[in-house]
DNA sequence: TTCATAGTTCGATCGTAACCGAAGCATCGC
DNA sequence: GCGATGCTTCGGTTACGATCGAACTATGAA
């Protein structure tokens, strides 16, 4: 008994309701305020200050002061693995919410998952690049080849620049709507960006799900084609 | 609001210390019966009784009856990985326990994964199969080479009989002591029960970590060298 | 059969934590 | 200065769940 550390912290954080909605909603990577997070969480903004007061305490977030507002963020890339490695656990138990929302059809089509893009369009895109050689898959390793460099420079992402950040190029991230993996790391972040920035999609309002245009849709379907 | 998986009833789950004392108990891979788990989680078996009802509602538990003791374990890998993830973040967040008993060094050094070697042996095992040429790394991913299944040939393992059961071969898990990853997956599996069968270590009672004899102990650093 | 052991179910207690109203700071705009 | 907004702190209520004693069921041993 009393072995290793101590799970049960961290679990009774995620374990509130309240306290797991916001950990989700900024899992969708932006920074939100205390009374938006208060909305999501379904509760008034001073319950929301102790619980975000001890999601805090506990590692899990932290918070920027700009102005009145008070911006509230994970506390880094591993608070959005451990996350959405709950969220694959549990849609893989069929622990759902009580009652999938409109939405839910647009989260599983394509989402943001901290700074990179899942749901199907997500694992699409890693499928294509693995069976166009440009994204080696080895277990549930990614590596980027020599083509797939080559082929990024062509949409305009150098991979040069990616490499000096300490953070791992590729990484595969397992998606809770699809089950399979989509692309993570900062080749994953690189990606989405560009989309974002050519316009073809963007992020929506208070919801994690990514809106791709009629034509930035047609693109991306042309550009990370599967075969039948 | 109400998107995607619902985290926070395993959270819930895992955020009670008895409970969570359990699963990390469970982690060590071996069955264990009702008393023996309120023993580890420090309460009456009629707590836990209602502990381990709790847990297999909720699929991270199952328990197979046998005579009038019943017996619990995790219901799948799963269940082990995410409670090794979540002892992974933990450890790297300072969330130790409250006092570090004294067979924590013994953890450290080597103890049992679910079914697979972990601890500082575990790191320096995959470190040196992979320094060998036994095991390629790309990125998170792990794969056999043809040098390493003939290798294991010679200390017993026949890699083909694993192939055929559905798990994978190699995994990489990271390890919450040493924060570095070790080798889990059926080929995991095998190298720690080939290490028991030969003797050279054994299971401790009630406690994760695995005693090496002086003999075990000469082999197996002999047989997994690392460089000065 | 009777007794012992393993476990669950019931009932009641108790503590903690979630919750909100109200008050208190801090910052912005005027 | 003033009021408005964003957020935190305080105080008190409430509800849920962890806990255990006691009673009950089931299996095994004598």
């Amino acid at each position: 008994m009393k072995e290793g550390p101590d799970i049960a912290q961290i679990g009774a954080l995620i374990g509130d309701p309240a306290r797991a909605n916001m950990l989700a909603a900024l899992t969708g990577g932006r920074a939100l305020t205390a009374t938006e997070l208060a909305g999501v969480g379904g509760i008034t903004v001073q319950t929301a200050s102790t619980h975000l007061a001890k999601l805090e305490a506990g590692g899990l977030l932290t918070q920027r002061k700009q102005g009145r507002h008070r911006y509230f963020t994970l506390a880094d890339e591993a608070v959005a693995r451990l996350i959405e490695s709950m969220m694959g656990f549990a849609a893989g138990r069929g622990h759902l919410r009580h009652r999938p929302g409109p939405k839910e059809p647009a989260l599983r089509k394509a989402r943001i998952c901290y700074d990179h893009l899942a749901g199907d369009y997500g694992v699409r895109m890693l499928d294509s690049l693995i069976a166009s050689g440009s994204i080696d898959a080895v277990g549930d390793g990614l590596a980027l080849t020599e083509k797939g460099e080559g082929d990024l420079k062509c949409i305009g992402i150098d991979v040069g620049d990616l490499r000096s950040s300490r953070r791992p190029l590729c990484r595969s991230c397992l998606d809770w709507s699809e089950r399979r993996a989509h692309l993570a790391g900062s080749l994953g972040k690189a990606l989405l960006s560009s989309f974002l920035d050519k316009g073809w999609a963007r992020r929506t309002a208070e919801s994690r799900s990514i809106m791709f245009s009629p034509e930035g849709d047609r693109q991306f379907l042309m550009l990370f084609p599967v075969e039948a």
